[in-house]
DNA sequence: ATACTGACTAATC
DNA sequence: TGATTAGCCAGTA
């Protein structure tokens, strides 16, 4: 039992496909939530690497609600219209505002992924 | 095994 | 007040 020792990008896809269509949530939030507050930047490139399209990678921005940059995507607008398109609204620096469009996940999303990863 | 990478973040200056 | 620096750590070469 939760002796899963899966890999920390597998675990950021299982969380991503978590968040809300129309919400965003942040690097640092889907580090926490796999169990690695401090692995952040690992979020990031795990996304990269997961892109199979079976991930929403568009809707994982900076923790001050900044598109990153969209290197990974076709074009750089290409997140914002995804985005836009669920009805997350896009400021003109790319910029989400968190406050409203922030994903606010409850304690029990996180107990769930915290039994599911094994909490190492 | 060691070195380098990287879609980040928090702490400093 | 904003800009820079350093820390972070799993995965890959």
């Amino acid at each position: 039992m939760t002796g899963q020792k899966m890999d920390f990008y597998e675990r950021v896809g299982i969380v991503c496909r978590r968040i809300p269509y129309g919400k965003v949530a942040t690097y640092g939030q889907i580090a926490m939530l796999c169990g690695k507050p401090n692995n952040s930047r690992q979020v990031g490139y795990a996304l990269n690497r997961s892109l199979s399209g079976e991930v929403p990678a568009h809707r994982v921005v900076n923790h001050k609600g900044y598109l990153s940059g969209a290197s990974a995507f076709f074009d750089s607008g290409m997140q914002r219209r995804m985005l836009e398109s669920e009805g997350v609204q896009v400021g003109e620096e790319n910029r989400v505002e968190l406050k409203v469009f922030g994903w606010r996940h409850t304690l029990e999303d996180a107990l769930e992924f915290r039994r599911l990863f094994g909490d190492e």
